[in-house]
DNA sequence: TCAGGAAAGTGAATGGTGTAAACCGTAAAC
DNA sequence: GTTTACGGTTTACACCATTCACTTTCCTGA
């Protein structure tokens, strides 16, 4: 399906619908959970505002378009209500790309949880399988999330895109593996200037409260590996690869294997490929 | 931009818009050349034709939206009108789609041509330096073109995607490199099941005519080049990387710099380095 | 040469979309 | 108890793809 993107750089000169933080992490388990001292007409708003978004994942999720229309008709409301709490349809979609993103993370940890805590290297295979495979089971969620145009797209997504649930994971993973293995990793003074600002002050962030100046080169490999993943799974559900490859999943493992030299876990091959292998059995029903 | 995507497989229970093959490969370098004898009825539909994508391309060369009714409009007619050419909308996507690709296979091919003829390293690199600046600088085509679902689209798709022309451009001089300097490819025994198939019958192919079989392991080759190079363009496109290394290119030069081993080009390192980065010069000016 | 007929194009209509403006009741705030 | 502002609806606009019925134009076959 994909998205409508404004072309026009700047939107919104009206009061830019009196909008909150959409949601500060949040950590309460319970989805209804309330801000604890909060006015009884903020709870109200808030729990439209997660309305807006679960209808929204439940629309695209029975296979249907997402439009500002179908979303408040599916909660029995108007659709410039929802103007009252999204300044634009885009705004919305950045929305539901993030609260897609946080519940495909589960996915992907509830994948790496099949493995034991202190195997990190299963643990990552299995979650990049359990991308793979959420990409090529949801593409238009994935779309969403993923390949959806940031630009200039308003402030409100660039703040969000900072807290990509996802890529907190996968760094963490990575993370734990280089602190077992010690694999080695570019000195700062050997990487490029931009990379140098970036791994040092990351706007795509990543678990980086414990991990000193001089080992951020890690956020460089890190990088690298979130690319090659990144690309066969884009080429996979894009479907400009040949069918058969894409069946099969032979260029998501040779990838991932090309990999694994630079993680130090070359010794770990077979049984490694064999994780990744394993979570490729259920292939996508439909598409 | 993007596209809206159809979801409903089947489509076109009409006529179908009797549509010809969209022009024959027509190697006759004059655009307005109109195939030698043909009725005077044909060529004003083949000239009709190619006006259509000529204005759709036009159309979003100006930054508009790809819509039936501005192409239309631009060419004074109306909208309906041009369901004599096309079946739908999304065919329509699918024709530009392909002349985008061939247009810009074209920049690619002159990137290359500031190299000498036998320095196909260089080419490569300069090729693939293109590619990523093209994609950058016309992030709409690029989505068109690259990152279209293909899925079931009509079969109309599947055939024009069969003959990208982008793709054989990079094969060729991927081949050029091998038959220069012999770079270890799989043998054919080696490679999965479903990644034989695909090198021995190519879908999405590539010059291979005079590939023995036994050499088809280069494809292979050519198929996760492609993945790396994708993933990295892609992901600069979206902009799901932190805006200073998309600037910088580090990202771009650090993926095709990994990839040169496996062509067997670690020795010339710094020079094609240089390549690289020499064609990276024109950043894309708004965006 | 002329009648047929098909192809190309138009206009109006259908059911979508996002978005702007005017309007109103009700619940909160002073 | 009045005022204010929020949440919502109606209406309206400008687009969009697509279909159908209709006309015009030009090619072709007898």
């Amino acid at each position: 399906m994909l998205v409508k993107q404004s072309s026009s750089s700047d939107r919104s000169p009206v009061p830019a619908a009196t909008r909150r933080p959409p949601a500060a992490p949040e950590a309460s388990p319970e989805p209804t959970a309330p801000s604890p001292a909060a006015g009884r007409r903020e709870r109200q708003r808030e729990a439209t505002f997660t309305e807006i978004v679960a209808s929204s994942r439940a629309l695209l999720a029975e296979g249907a378009e997402l439009s500002l229309r179908a979303v408040a008709a599916r909660m029995g409301m108007t659709a410039p209500a929802l103007y009252r709490y999204v300044a634009s349809y885009q705004e919305l979609v950045d929305l539901v790309a993030f609260e897609i993103d946080k519940a495909a993370t589960e996915e992907f940890i509830a994948a790496a949880d099949a493995y034991p805590a202190d195997d990190h290297a299963a643990r990552l295979c299995a979650s990049s399988t359990a991308f793979r495979q959420w990409a090529l089971r949801e593409p238009r969620e994935f779309s969403l999330a993923f390949a959806n145009p940031i630009a200039d797209s308003s402030c409100a997504r660039r703040d969000l895109i900072t807290v990509t649930t996802s890529a907190m994971h996968f760094t963490d993973l990575m993370r734990a593996i280089w602190e077992e293995r010690r694999f080695p990793i570019p000195r700062l003074e050997e990487l490029p200037p931009s990379v140098r600002e970036s791994v040092l002050d990351p706007l795509i962030p990543a678990k980086v409260e414990g991990l000193a100046d001089d080992d951020r080169g890690l956020l460089w490999i890190y990088m690298q590996g979130w690319t090659r993943l990144y690309g066969v799974v884009a080429l996979e559900v894009v479907g400009h690869l040949d069918p058969r490859i894409i069946e099969s999943g032979e260029m998501f493992v040779a990838a991932l294997m090309n990999f694994l030299p630079v993680l130090g876990l070359e010794d770990e091959r077979e049984r490694l490929e064999a994780v990744l292998r394993a979570g490729l059995r259920p292939v996508p029903p439909q598409v």
